[in-house]
DNA sequence: CCCATGACCACAA
DNA sequence: ATTGTGGCCATGG
């Protein structure tokens, strides 16, 4: 039948980003997740340039959004630029005991944590 | 409205 | 394995 998609496409785009920043709060300290994650659990699996551009826009939550719990698939730190000092993202990391060598982190597959699984991992 | 950019990702060659 | 290309969603000129 004629069905009329009149599905409502323009929703808030505010929503994505606070759902973004929800879910990023969620990283367990010492603990990573990557974009792409985040973008699926959203509900928005190719989304994950937005999650980056939402985090980009954070500037002034750092202190409540841990950013530097994200980085991308292959476990490198491609946001690392877009601290306070290029090596700000790595430091941060390596305080909770996250390894980071060559900007990529160590013992990725092991430290990962899907958005999924809320609590805690393992 | 069209075009360009971006802290990405999946896939093809 | 490395490189190139397209797609994804939101933003700015």
């Amino acid at each position: 039948m004629e069905i009329l998609d009149e599905e409502p496409k323009k929703s808030l785009p505010i929503d994505f980003y606070e759902r973004v920043y929800a879910v990023v709060r969620q990283i367990p300290y010492g603990y990573v997740t990557s974009y792409g994650a985040i973008a699926e659990v959203l509900g928005h699996p190719g989304a994950a340039r937005t999650v980056g551009f939402a985090l980009n826009q954070v500037h002034g939550r750092m202190n409540d959004i841990p950013a530097h719990r994200v980085v991308n698939r292959n476990g490198v730190l491609t946001g690392k630029n877009h601290f306070e000092t290029p090596t700000r993202m790595q430091e941060l990391l390596a305080d909770e005991g996250v390894n980071v060598c060559d900007d990529v982190v160590q013992d990725f597959d092991r430290l990962f944590w899907h958005p999924r699984r809320l609590g805690r991992p393992d």
